[in-house]
DNA sequence: TATTGTTATACTCTATAACTATA
DNA sequence: TATAGTTATAGAGTATAACAATA
């Protein structure tokens, strides 16, 4: 990624740049501090998403991710592989399956939890508590839905 | 996008999310008030590049954007169809192309700069302007590149 | 030999359409 | 008929490798 001095004063200080490196930057972090687990923050999100609910199909966790469910596949296909997450038919509707986390994904969840926060502490490493504090409250005001 | 509640605390707090959010929003808010001037906001970030510097190659812009030449062809045909740059090979080095914004470049840079201004404003609409002020501000210090 | 722009190709991420099994 | 999961396919967006022109 290029540096202020190259972009120039017009580009480096448009939100758009600046949310895309900040974007940019934690998910390198995150690739970092997530290696040692064997995840990505994308499953991370959905062990997150998994976590303390009601067992959900497919369908049902692919809407809350916002991705479309055949792309919910591949991803459940690769948190399987790595027996961090359990289909099993739904008996009540056998076209479904019902996604669970294993014992080792709770674990994982655990872990990497740790390390993502590890993550966004490094990204705000500039900034000291109050002004960390002051950050997140913003950017949740500034990340609200859109209302079309 | 899912809403909060759909997300439920442990997502939908992350910095991650939030931010992807926040980007993904003002992503959505160029491209309607761009779509008037028929550029991209990528686009708009090369006529950026291009604005108030010695005329360039396409792998030094390639490089100030932060993508690779063969990437940059594509983008340069595309703005170079649409009139608002153009390619003329340096004398002085036959090899490489030279980059310029034509005046109706220029006159595109200055409209969608303006539409650009508006979708930010958009973007922090919530917030005033002390506030907007303290985000952007927070956001600069902490898109700083990575000292790895 | 090395570099610039270009093309061909491949890889990732995503969605749409079509298939299957169930309902 | 309609729905859940799946597969095949296609479209962005990106990069790597190879090529022609030039240095």
């Amino acid at each position: 990624m290029p540096s202020d001095e190259d972009l120039g004063p017009q580009l480096s200080g448009r939100l758009g740049y600046l949310l895309k490196r900040a974007h940019l930057g934690l998910a390198e972090l995150h690739e970092e501090v997530l290696a040692p687990f064997g995840v990505s923050d994308r499953e991370l999100a959905i062990l997150l998403l998994l976590d303390g609910r009601e067992p959900e199909s497919q369908q049902q966790l692919a809407h809350r991710l916002g991705v479309d469910r055949t792309t919910m596949v591949a991803l459940i296909d690769a948190l399987e592989r790595k027996e961090l997450v359990a289909r099993r038919p739904d008996p009540a509707d056998r076209r479904r399956n019902v996604i669970a986390l294993t014992d080792a994904g709770q674990q994982t969840r655990r872990d990497a939890t740790r390390a993502s926060d590890e993550a966004e502490r490094r990204l705000l490493h500039d900034l000291d508590d109050a002004e960390a504090d002051r950050f997140r409250a913003l950017l949740r005001r500034v990340a609200r839905p859109r209302r079309d």
